[in-house]
DNA sequence: TAATTACCATAGATAGAATCTATGTCTGTT
DNA sequence: AACAGACATAGATTCTATCTATGGTAATTA
C-alpha cells in the first residue's frame, strides 16, 4: 500500500472540486474508489486531508499544505520523466572517454571542440591511462568509449580503426659535440609499460643489440623531449615525434625493427545507444586523423 | 500500473548492488518480482535503466541519470511526509484570523505578538470585516478563527466569550463655543451597517427622539474622532472610545438606550485540531482583555 | 566437452489491492 | 415525512504484484 502518483493526482482533483463524487466522475472512477484512495493517502501521511461534510469536503490545514507540496512533487516527477526522455533521445548527458595521454594529443583536437560546441548539454569526462587499462575499463563498463592503441580482441568489444602509427627507434638529427648518441653503446629511453617498447627491445636482443643503460618514463612526451636533447635513443611513436620534434629527430636505421600501431575507437557491443552515444561515435569516426 | 515510491527505492537498491538477485534478497522480495518492478519503471520512463549481464546489471546512461534524480525525488517525498507531520503536530502553518477592525485594536495586541514570537513558523493572516461577515466566513470554512461581536448561534459554531463592551450614545465633554452638540436636534454619527446602531436608533425612535441629520461612516475610529471634535452625537462602543478619546467623550445620558456587546472567539465545531490551532485557541482564551 | 554455477527472463499460480456495485448513514431541503 | 445529495461501508470482482518453478545464457570448472 504505497503511495503512487495517481493517488496524488486524485487528491489534487478532489481538492479542486471539493466534492469526492464529482471528482470521481471527472477522473473516471467511482466515488468509493476515490474515497479509499484519499483515505490511503491520509493514512500514509498520518494526517487528515479533508473534513467530510454534507455538502462535500473541505481541506484541513494539512490538506492545504499538501495541496501545494503534492503539486510540486507531481511536477518534479513529470520533470524527471521528461529529463530522462531527453537523456535517452537527445544529445546530452555525461560520457566518459578514455584515451592514452599521448594519443589524446593528436586525436581529441579533431572532434572534441566541435562536438562540445554543437551540443552544450553534453559533458565529456576524459580519463587518461595506458591503452590496455582503458580497454579493460571499457569492457568492464567503467568507461563508455576508448580511443586506444592496438586493442585486444574481445567478443563484447566493437573496434573501429581510426588511423595508424609506427613505433620505432629515434635519435636526434644533429648530435651536439658533447652528447653523442652512438648507436652502439647508447642509452635507451622508453616507457617500459608499453607492449610496443617491450616487443621492440626483444627483437633487438635477438639481433644481438643490447643497451647498457635504460631511462624509463611513463610519458612519451618526456621521452621524446629527452631524445631530442641528445640523451640517447628513444622508442617513440611517429605521431608523437611529429607533434613537436619532427625536425630534430630521425629514425635510427631502416634495418631496426618497427612496430605498427593501430589507433582505434572501442566501445562495448551491448552499449546502450542513446542519442548522445550515437553522436559521439559518429563524430569520432567521421575524421581521418591524417 | 503507476509508479510508486517503492519502485524507486527498489531501483536505487538494484543500482547500488548491480545485481537483481542480491538486491531482491536485501529488499525481502524475490528476484522475479524485482525484475518486473524494474521493467515497470523502464516502461514508465520510456528508457532502459540497466544493461542485463551474465554477472549482474549495469546502469545505462539514462539509468545513471535517473539514479540521481530518483534519489532526489525520494528525498522530496520523505521531506513532504515530515513537513505534513509537522503541520499536523507542531505549531506552524498559515491560519486566517478574521476580526472587525475596531475590535482588532483592543484584542490582537494581547496575544498576537507573543504568539508569533513564540512560534516563528506560525503565520497569521488577518482579515477585517463586519462581525457578521466574519462569522459567515468562519461557518463556510473561508476563515479559520473569528474574533467577533455578538455572533449568531449556529450548530457548527463554537462560541467562546472573551469580554464585554457597551455601545451607547456619546458626546464630547467640553463642547467648544462654535460646535454645540445639543441633544435635541443634534447630528448623529454612526456606522449604519452595525446591528447595534440600527437597534439603538429604533429604540430611540420609539421614545420619539429623532435626528434630523446623519453622518455615516464604516469606521468606528472615524466616528469617534468626529464625535470628539464636537460634530455631533456618536453611537460608539465604549472600548473604542477608551482607546484614544476616553477623556474627551461622555455618555449622552443614562436614560438613553444602550446595547451590550459580547466579544467572542468563534470557530467551527468540526475544525481540524492541529497543534497550531489548539495553541491559537488557548492563547486567545488565556487573556482577560480587562 | 560436459557439468556446474550465477545471472536474469518468462510462465503460471496465488494472494493481496484496488475498484466496482449496492447499500447505509447523515443532514438539509422540499 | 419524503427526498436529495453527500460520504462511508460491505461484499464481490477484477487487477496486478508477487511468488514458485523453470528456461536460457555465458562463464567457470571438472
Amino acid at each position: 500500500m504505497s503511495v503512487n502518483f495517481f493517488d496524488i493526482t486524485y487528491f489534487i482533483e478532489v481538492a479542486e472540486t471539493a466534492n469526492i463524487s464529482r471528482a470521481a466522475e471527472k477522473l473516471g472512477i467511482t466515488q468509493p474508489s476515490l474515497s479509499t484512495a484519499i483515505k490511503r493517502l491520509e493514512t500514509e501521511l498520518g494526517a487528515p486531508l479533508f473534513l467530510r461534510n454534507r455538502s462535500g469536503v473541505i481541506l484541513t490545514p494539512s490538506g492545504k499544505d499538501f495541496l501545494n507540496k503534492g503539486r510540486q512533487l507531481l511536477q518534479h516527477w513529470h520533470h524527471i520523466q521528461s529529463e530522462i526522455y531527453k537523456t535517452e533521445h537527445e544529445i546530452r548527458g555525461r560520457y566518459i572517454l578514455g584515451c592514452h595521454p599521448s594519443v589524446s594529443l593528436y586525436t581529441l583536437g579533431h572532434f572534441l571542440p566541435e562536438l562540445l560546441q554543437t551540443h552544450p548539454d553534453l559533458e565529456i569526462v576524459l580519463e587518461h591511462d595506458l591503452s590496455r587499462k582503458i580497454t579493460e575499463q571499457v569492457i568492464s563498463h567503467q568507461i563508455d568509449f576508448g580511443i586506444v592503441v592496438n586493442p585486444v580482441l574481445h567478443s563484447d568489444l566493437v573496434v573501429k580503426p581510426l588511423c595508424n602509427d609506427t613505433v620505432r627507434f629515434w635519435r636526434c638529427k644533429k648530435p651536439s659535440p658533447t652528447q653523442m648518441p652512438e648507436t652502439a653503446n647508447a642509452l635507451l629511453i622508453a616507457d617500459p609499460h608499453l607492449t610496443q617498447a617491450q616487443t621492440l627491445i626483444k627483437k633487438l636482443r635477438k639481433a644481438k643489440v643490447e643497451f647498457p643503460r635504460f631511462v624509463s618514463t611513463s610519458s612519451l612526451e618526456v621521452a621524446t623531449e629527452l631524445t631530442s636533447k641528445g640523451l640517447g635513443i628513444g622508442i617513440l611513436p611517429e605521431r608523437v615525434v611529429r607533434q613537436y620534434h619532427a625536425k630534430e629527430l630521425v629514425p635510427v636505421s631502416d634495418d631496426w625493427p618497427i612496430y605498427q600501431d593501430k589507433i582505434c575507437l572501442v566501445y562495448r557491443s551491448d552499449y546502450q545507444k542513446t542519442g548522445a552515444s550515437k553522436e559521439i561515435i559518429s563524430r569520432i569516426l567521421k575524421h581521418k586523423y591524417q
